[in-house]
DNA sequence: CGGTGTGTTGAGCAAGGTCAATCCCCGTGG
DNA sequence: CCACGGGGATTGACCTTGCTCAACACACCG
């Protein structure tokens, strides 16, 4: 259930087989989640947290004129609201953005985790660091690059976070999100995200259709990016 | 030495005798840094943290084309760069934006408090989570609020934080950085921070000079930015 | 007294936003 | 089999926010 999980910490860190089996132990239910339903309100105190099984959930904020901003995109294997463990009431919504898997985790065995390990404990704070690095990386995108570079770097982080859990093909990977909430993630229009799109696609550096990232070239595409991956603390290291 | 750490943390929760004593065994060197030291370098690997005593730091990312982004600011009381603890090498660098005076905690003492103090290390996870909803907080701003909103916002979140630490008066607070570094946190050109903050001064809402954010009314401020300080975390609870 | 860093202002420009029409795919019901 | 409807994608025309370039003001400091 949580083998992508399992697949993202052990790119970073040694887990031992006493600590595998006290992480699969941590999900206390299981459930399935239609597409564009949102599963956790922002301002609202929580008291268990989410692993992503399968499919596409977000965090997003929502402006009072309308607007809404999406603040970050969980995949397979991510802890999609850990950082509520600690804040004890979320700032921000999660929202389903394909049918989805979830698996529940509730605080009060992260806190029995806490007590007890001391190295997990330190490595799911590094998902949370980790969560946070993402965050750092949109910060500059959205008050730095360009359309183009901005949608460019997007597809490259997401390709890379898909490859950790095995989820991408050589070619490109499923991202079954609409350019409408692309927009959103990109503090773009719908109307610029769609021109953007067909930019990339001219420079045949990426082609988004059908829930489907094209990449022809990784290469150029980072290039174009400007993407350094060392915010993904890809490195295996004692945490 | 980190009196303000401690009410910021003592805000949140609840901290006894002994932990305070063990929170104030964590630095084991004080340093003074000039205005305008990088004292991080992104990329680099890190084995202390730096906890700011007094004065204003920032983190920022630099891109190819020389523009740059500040993706956080740090006032006395903050653990600046608490994520290295677990990332183990930083994605930003980190700046003196005035002279300040800083603690340096080793993570190998950190890492014991992992050991032994399940809550402390809770409470620092909790700090490094507070510092990615303010994140969020910006991500939101930098892709959908205006400039004149984005900035509204920037001081109502500074003003809210140096109030917790006891550096807020009632009429504003001292905030030691150029137009050409607000530009930098906000995603803008100066010169287009420079005509924002003439706007704010025409409508009497926020007067920026000599380092110095006044404040005429903060509930018009607050109004003008739809400031909502949830993300904050202000609430004491058992975490 | 000149240099440097910072702030201020004007004029013109461009990236991205707004509004609105059209298209396309696909599922549904007659 | 076909008409219809709805969500999403695409495109054009025009507009606005914020950017660029450049000049100038002002303070502080060696």
């Amino acid at each position: 259930m949580i083998e992508k999980l399992l697949m993202k910490l052990s790119l970073r860190d040694v887990i031992s087989p006493s600590e595998e089996e006290r992480l699969r132990a941590l999900p206390a239910e299981r459930q399935t989640i239609e597409r564009h339903r949102t599963i956790a309100f922002a301002g609202r105190e929580v008291n268990q947290s989410i692993i992503v099984v399968n499919g596409l959930l977000c965090r997003y904020k929502d402006l009072r004129n309308g607007g809404r901003q999406i603040s970050g995109i969980h995949i397979a294997g991510d802890f999609a609201d850990l950082h509520g463990f600690t804040l004890k009431r979320l700032d921000d919504s999660i929202l389903a953005m394909t049918r989805c898997e979830i698996a529940l985790v509730p605080h009060e065995r992260l806190r029995k985790l806490t007590e007890e390990c001391p190295h997990l404990t330190r490595l799911l704070w590094f998902t949370t660091n980790l969560d946070a690095a993402i965050h750092r990386e949109w910060v500059l995108s959205l008050g730095r690059r360009s359309a183009l570079q901005r949608m460019a770097h997007f597809f490259c982080e997401l390709w890379v976070r898909h490859d950790i859990v095995g989820l991408a093909q050589p070619d490109g990977f499923a991202l079954g999100m609409t350019q409408n909430e692309l927009a959103e993630c990109m503090g773009l229009t719908p109307v610029h995200v769609n021109r953007t799109l067909k930019l990339l696609r001219e420079m045949d550096l990426a082609r988004f259709r059908n829930g489907y990232v094209e990449i022809p070239g990784l290469d150029e595409l980072k290039s174009a990016a400007e993407f350094d991956d060392t915010y993904l603390s890809l490195e295996s290291r004692p945490r």
